[in-house]
DNA sequence: CGATAGTTTGGAACTGTTCCGGAAATAATC
DNA sequence: GATTATTTCCGGAACAGTTCCAAACTATCG
């Protein structure tokens, strides 16, 4: 049984040189680590904390350096809820922080103990994701879909639930329709933009340009693209945001400018929480439950580090649009409002 | 240099012992483990673990079984910032869930490779903070004064801004002032009741039983607390919310019965994040930057961990009240309005 | 070809943990 | 009060892994 010893002397190696591949430090031959790994990976092996019971968490894993914030703390919660269930607990981690080059994943996570991984925002690192999976660590990727059957992967789709809000808006009469868009868009936004698009042609109207506006996120991202659209010669008569913050700072902006919401203005908006319940008036919106990614991403590991050998994961889910109290019909009189608070009659 | 023979040898005892000792075995004798420990200390022992620069996470430490919510999300938000700076991943955990009846605090952390602990909510379990203090572990409970030298703590007073806020509103002419309170208070919360209270007391008036409102926090409770102020035969013209769930909860239940902030009612809420200026109007607040408290507490565990040995953390900050766009002077002809939107005369 | 520098490896020393059996203390029984 | 369990506590030894050091091997350059 004793564990090392033995994959030292299949491996044809002393302890030391197997403690040192094992553990990925950058002193031992590729082919001797790559063995070694082989035979271990063959007997089982399992380090002393892994031979525990309930040693390891299930990490929240992010690539790039940055904060926690709404959505990842939606996430997390989700993740904290399948644990109370499963009996895990839940690490944040941030991989461009303690990786060292020449570690490989697997070890990484070891080394933290992690024993799964929810992989987030990993859209302009799928390298990332693709090696993980090629190592054959437990990981589930959040956002975007993979064509490589070895990959987990889990999304909420915006394209359906984005054209029935542009469809809805376009029902109740509007026909000069903005968008506010992130300038940094990830492939999880990019079918709210398609959604937009689709439902426009789909009903015959162009595509005006004027009526896009890219905006890098922030508490006041909202606000300039307010009085961006409100300053042009004919205003749009609705606004669809695809983020919540946006959203949140956009109507408080037509507040300060008495633009009426819906009676000068409709807005629908995008919410991966409950956010949309707090705003006044409670604004329509694209809705994706983002703890239920996380509760099922961390499910599924949790199902299958227990042995279970639950089936691939790759699955879509469909966002909702959710009618509130922030659409109308086009207003009978459009306003014109400068960001100074100046109000111009339409020519 | 051999750590634990030495401390062995010191104590007079076997390694085995010594180990079990360090580690809170149940079966050794607490003198023994005293003594072990006691020698531990002054030969400044750390565990291999503890030698390595960066194993081990942070814990964000949870003593009942619950979700993880906003002011989590919020401490969580602080300590990760501080684990960019000081190098260390966060973990959340249920001390409820997981850790078995036998084994002590510090092997249960151990166990989880756990190396500090950030201590939430632990109103109802202060046996619990004084048990993890007794072995020694490193950890910062949040939100409660703690007498006892051992126990490091870090809290938010919002005596001082409540006072400040009520203060803002007698200034402003209100004389009926309610307050929205939690029906199951924290030691957290209970300053803010204590600073309203002092604040109408210093001004020589009474403390109506009638216009203080007890309630579950949830979605739900901000409306609820509306109706039944405004059903009252004479509604207060100014409310302290010291919750800032059902601050935004008030606010949007007044724009459904068209009570207009402030000009009908002033609004005073609480904010432990930036709520406040997400909602329209925007609204004045007693607030503490509850990230802060995170990053503070995991910042000084990870100086603790690091081996510098920071003095006793037993800090009490002050939280600040900001005024923004809801509260006003008392309204001229005051109204009254009931659940379902009638409005009367006031006698 | 030989000196030199850098890699890679094994032996041995080391760190800490755990199993097992036994001594000492405590409780139970006659 | 003596004897017999039972429990508590501890040490020796076996064990798991890690790391230091020196030796062996490889590559490079004059």
């Amino acid at each position: 049984m004793s564990s090392m010893r033995t994959i030292a002397a299949r491996a044809k190696i002393s302890m030391a040189t197997a403690s040192r591949a094992l553990n990925g430090h950058a002193e031992v031959d590729p082919r001797t680590r790559e063995r070694v790994l082989q035979v271990a990976q063959d007997l089982g092996y399992r380090t002393p904390s892994e031979r525990k019971v309930d040693a390891g968490s299930i990490g929240l894993v992010q690539a790039s350096r940055s904060g926690f914030y709404d959505y990842d703390a939606l996430l997390m919660r989700g993740m904290v809820e399948a644990g109370e269930q499963h009996r895990f607990d839940v690490t944040w981690i941030n991989l461009s922080r303690e990786k060292s080059p020449d570690e490989s994943y697997s070890q990484f996570f070891r080394r933290k103990n992690i024993r799964g991984a929810v992989l987030r925002s990993f859209g302009d690192s799928a390298h990332v994701v693709e090696a993980i999976a090629a190592e054959g660590f437990p990981a589930v990727a959040i956002g975007e879909r993979y064509d490589r059957a070895d990959i987990n992967w889990l999304r909420i789709n915006g394209l359906n639930a984005s054209r029935n809000a542009i469809d809805h808006l376009i029902a109740l009469g509007h026909r000069r329709i903005a968008l506010v868009r992130h300038s940094r868009p990830t492939a999880d936004h990019a079918d709210r933009v398609a959604g937009y698009e689709q439902a426009l042609r789909a009903a015959g109207l162009e595509l005006d340009p004027g009526l896009v506006v890219s905006i890098p996120v922030g508490p006041l991202a909202g606000a300039v693209a307010i009085n961006c659209l409100f300053a042009m010669p004919t205003p749009p008569t609705a606004i669809y945001f695809t983020d919540p913050e946006v959203t949140v700072g956009a109507i408080n902006r037509c507040h300060e400018l008495q633009i009426r919401i819906p009676d000068d203005v409709s807005v629908v908006g995008f919410d991966d929480g409950l956010v949309r319940r707090n705003t006044w008036p409670r604004y329509a919106a694209v809705c994706q439950e983002t703890w239920r990614l996380g509760a099922e991403a961390s499910g599924w590991l949790a199902r299958k580090l227990a042995g279970f050998n639950p089936p691939p994961l790759a699955s879509e889910q469909e966002a909702h649009f959710e009618v509130l109290q922030s659409t109308g019909v086009p207003p009978a009189r459009q306003i014109r409002v400068l960001p100074d608070g100046t109000r111009l009659q339409l020519e």
